[in-house]
DNA sequence: CTGCAAGACGATGCTTTGAGGGGG
DNA sequence: CCCCCCTCTTTGCATCGTCTTGCA
């Protein structure tokens, strides 16, 4: 019976074939294309198995199906994706389902593992046809794809590079609201009696209610932006306008609070691509913003990245826009086609879409999209695919219509997306501006939420509070002070709000915890507090620097007591904010449901608590979820065995009990001997884990070591997990051969382990040197050096010894050749020669004369040398006699370090001494 | 329809202390 | 006979996170 994961982990296969894909792709181009497929195919698979099967698989209603060989697409990017993984998951799921037959379901396991074997079947040449008679439930029910490890790290980093480019694009925003320019326009346009705000000492957030009135009627968000430009551009033209998108009005709200010496920040809710993987990517600003190619998702489309190249003209950018859109849609069309797209089991969907969007330029993607929605009618779909599939359609039709310049078209898409709220209270708040005309599109966005506040100003107001306060100005939606609506206009957009920054002086800080009152909802949301902390530290400078009081450059318009008092506020605004944001996160209200207290940092129910977790004390109860009393999470203590705190040196303290006991539940198996009873007194005496709390314990308090006895464990070793661990008067020496020396000296020692290595399916110690006692180390160092000395020393004449074995040997077979030469083949003597010159061409440090009886000439032979240690006499035989070196014919040349060894015949080496 | 609780299940991480045979 | 080295083999449970199901 195979196991349930090797099915899953068979799945597994199509996201790493992707990866290398990319891998190998070269370009940094190709890898970049190759993420943002992946995160677009990722939010098209969505998070379930359901969703993946009845995604890819595609039932008709006749049970009979053809399969056409997948077409390489036309555009080459295209290709690269789909083909790696929405062609081969398709192909996948149809080869898988061919043979399922009614009733076979449990035949799936079998048919899951020839998936992959076969899977190269759709990629044939030919088309095939194949009987199928299914239904479509059976397909639903398989294929758990969990996230691995590679899933989370891929959406953890673009999950960081996401928060930087918001990040980024924030501050460039809030560069743009200090452009004296269009501060100076502001002002020009705002009536006199509001132009006295900048001189008001004592601001609170009633007064600056005409201000947001007047601005709210004046300026209004629609849904596109004017086009792709810089934030000082599209700010002017917004100004301009007056109109432009939530982010515009936003900002221009805060150009004119600085306008009037106001200290404002432009916050914006970072709406960034989800932490975890498998999570369909929903920007929020699909309603009155911007839709799913907007600014809040710049990964989308490559093309929307140089939107802040300021040097195109406008002209030229609307066209790029068009092309880009297009273009884009048409990509997105292809990569999300055959997964959440296909899904639509909304027969109006296609309809209204078909209706809303008139333009020619889109008429091709959408007989594309209309026959792919058409093709997969009949799936099962969750909400939220049906949703995200209507933001995408939505998100395609809005872009074609901005294409075509039919202002009236995107007009109408502005007002009837925004005329759709589920909340009545931002209804109310946003009724004014949308005209509420439902075209056709709006039926098919009928369940869509209003654009979610993503963009608003805060101004510090001095009087707020007493210390004084940051306050909420929403100018677009008209909401003043309403930090505390923002998190359920967000939560009524179906996301939540992770990241809340305020940007000033280019800096910036995070006050997401200001609009939060759930921050328990959001913590695991958030990226890595410290990275986050890290990337925000010199923003967060830069941002207090600024609205500490040297605001904006224009300290000079500032009236004598303003500045006073901006300047007394200097050190202390951004703390005291800081303390708020800090009380906040200590009082957040209790959960009302238990599941909070999972992982809420501020407080526990003991049902959440793990295995070595322990309340101590065990109070004060802060109140009651559900019949469960809520304790502070400070109470919560970690328990763990005496050997456990062995490790860090502590010791449990005698006489106390275990604060906790957990039965243990493995391997009684070397016990199977034993009688079931007996057995069982085992398990219930012995078997517990006994853990014990920090309150327990106390430093490690070794036996010390005695007489030059080291104390060691049962098992003869001393476990030194850290210096901690080793017995009073005992060192850990980690040189080499440590223990045979201890042994030469019959000095005590134990084996140090160090830690485990778990291998073939076992724990193996690891042991690394030795424990003496304190006074024998010098001892044993002393004899170390000793032993390595001799040891190298050995070493050393071994290796001579070889070499002059090996010399001895070459020398032999020299003379033997040599010998051979004379007396059969005298004419060839010479290259005899020659022919060992070549082979001993390397280094010269020695010469040898040979000259025996029937040759004239010495001969030089160049031979490696080794060693000099020659003195030992070399014999070396010659046809009838031995040659025999004696000492007293040596002689040594100083100058050229040649010793010369004669033999009485005449034969004589010559040596180099090194 | 929504939210909650409980349960199911996959992924992951922690667990953690040979034995026998052959050759020198 | 002793000692050293090599080679077997590749856990399994607890926990976490996520998803499903059922209920209010």
């Amino acid at each position: 019976m195979p196991r349930r994961g090797s099915g899953s982990q068979r799945k597994k296969r199509p996201s790493e074939d992707e990866t290398k894909s990319q891998h190998t792709e070269g370009s940094l181009t190709e890898i970049s294309k190759g993420a943002v497929g992946k995160l677009l195919r990722r939010a098209n698979k969505g998070g379930t198995s359901k969703k993946k099967t009845t995604v890819e698989f595609e039932p008709v209603q006749n049970g009979t199906q053809v399969v056409e060989p997948i077409v390489p697409q036309k555009t080459s990017e295209v290709e690269h994706c789909s083909r790696n993984s929405i062609g081969k998951d398709s192909a996948d799921e149809k080869c898988g389902h061919v043979s399922i037959d009614e009733g076979c379901i449990d035949k799936k396991e079998e048919l899951d593992d020839s998936d992959w074997e076969d899977g190269t079947v759709a990629m044939d040449d030919h088309p095939m046809t194949i009987e199928l008679n299914v239904t479509p439930d059976s397909s639903v029910k398989k294929q758990i794809r969990r996230a691995s490890a590679e899933d989370k790290e891929l959406a953890e980093l673009v999950h960081k590079v996401h928060l930087l480019c918001l990040l980024a694009r924030g501050r460039l925003i809030d560069r743009a609201c200090d452009d004296p320019l269009i501060q100076a326009s502001l002002l020009s346009l705002l009536p006199a009696h509001l132009l006295q705000l900048s001189n008001v000492t004592k601001l609170t957030s009633k007064s600056l209610c005409p201000l947001i009135s007047w601005f709210h009627e004046n300026f209004h968000a629609k849904n596109c932006t004017n086009g792709e430009k810089s934030p000082h551009f599209a700010l002017a033209s917004a100004l301009e306008l007056r109109e432009g998108s939530p982010e515009e009005i936003a900002a221009l709200s805060v150009a004119l609070f600085r306008a009037l010496n106001l200290t404002a920040r432009f916050v914006s809710i970072l709406d960034v691509s989800s932490l975890k993987p498998g999570q369909s990517f929903k920007p929020m600003a699909s309603g009155s913003s911007k839709g799913i190619f907007g600014t809040s998702t710049p990964m989308v489309s490559k093309q929307k990245l140089d939107f802040k190249s300021p040097k195109k003209s406008l002209s030229y950018e609307r066209e790029k826009l068009c092309e880009s859109s297009l273009g884009h849609s048409r990509k997105s069309k292809k990569r999300t086609a055959p997964s959440e797209m296909d899904q639509s089991k909304d027969p109006s969907v296609p309809e209204n879409l078909n209706h809303s969007v008139t333009n020619s330029q889109t008429s091709e993607a959408q007989d594309n999209l209309e026959s792919h929605i058409t093709d997969k009618s009949h799936k099962l779909k969750r909400k939220g695919d049906l949703e995200f599939e209507m933001q995408m359609e939505m998100a395609l039709s809005v872009t074609a219509v901005g294409c075509s310049k039919s202002k009236v078209g995107s007009g109408e898409n502005t007002d009837s997306s925004n005329s759709s709220c589920p909340l009545k209270r931002i209804k109310r708040v946003i009724v004014e501006e949308s005209s509420t005309s439902p075209q056709l599109i709006s039926t098919a966005v009928g369940s869509m939420k209003v654009g979610s506040p993503l963009y608003w100003a805060e101004v510090y107001c001095s009087e707020e509070n007493l210390t004084g306060k940051w306050v909420h100005m929403d100018a677009v939606n008209l909401i003043i002070d309403g930090e505390d609506k923002v998190e359920a206009m967000v939560a009524a957009c179906k996301t939540s709000l992770r990241y809340v920054v305020a940007f000033a002086g280019h800096g910036a800080k995070d006050v997401t915890r200001r609009y939060c009152m759930k921050w328990y909802k959001i913590a695991s949301q958030r990226v890595n507090s410290t990275w986050w902390e890290s990337v925000l530290a010199p923003l967060r400078n830069l941002e207090s620097g600024a609205t500490g009081g040297v605001v904006h450059s224009r300290t000079n318009q500032i009236s004598a007591t303003e500045a006073n008092m901006n300047d007394s506020f200097v050190p202390t605004r951004s703390s005291i904010e800081d303390v708020e944001l800090e009380t906040r996160a200590l009082t957040e209200p209790l959960p009302t449901n238990q599941q909070a207290y999972k992982n809420h940092s501020l407080y526990v129910i003991e049902k959440w608590l793990t295995k070595y977790q322990i309340l101590h004390p065990k109070g004060p109860v802060l109140g009651f979820c559900s019949g469960h009393p809520v304790y502070p999470r400070t109470c919560v203590q970690t328990v763990m065995t005496k050997e456990r705190w062995l490790r860090e040196g502590l010791q449990v303290k005698p006489n106390e009990h275990p604060a906790k006991e957990l039965k243990r539940s493995i391997k009684p198996q070397k016990v199977q001997d034993f009688e079931a009873d007996d057995y069982d007194c085992t398990t219930d005496s012995k078997e517990n884990i006994k853990l014990y709390g920090k309150w327990q314990l106390e430093p490690l308090n070794l036996p010390h070591a005695v007489n030059g006895i080291v104390p060691k464990n049962e098992r003869g070793q001393v476990d030194v997990w850290s210096e901690k661990c080793l017995p009073p008067g005992t060192v850990h020496l980690r040189f080499r051969s440590a223990y045979s020396v201890a042994k030469r000296l019959e000095i005590d020692s134990a084996p140090a382990m160090v830690g485990f290595e778990f291998k073939n399916g076992r724990a193996h110690p690891v042991y690394n040197g030795i424990v003496v006692c304190a006074e024998f180390k010098d001892i044993l160092l002393e004899a170390f050096a000793e032993e390595d000395e001799r040891e190298k020393a050995e070493e050393k004449k071994r290796d001579e010894t070889e070499a002059l074995r090996r010399w001895y040997q070459l020398l032999s077979s020299i003379v033997t050749r040599q010998r051979l030469n004379n007396r059969y083949n005298n004419s060839l003597t010479p290259e005899v020669s020659n022919d060992v010159h070549c082979v001993n061409d390397k280094v010269s440090n020695a010469t040898i004369f040979g000259s025996s009886d029937k040759s004239q000439t010495p001969r030089h032979h160049q031979i490696d040398k080794c060693d000099t240690d020659l003195d030992v006499s070399v014999s070396i035989p010659v046809k009838d006699h031995e040659h025999v070196f004696l000492k007293e014919y040596e002689s040594f040349d100083k100058e050229t370090s040649l010793l010369t060894k004669r033999c009485q015949c005449g034969f004589s080496v010559q040596v180099e001494e090194l």
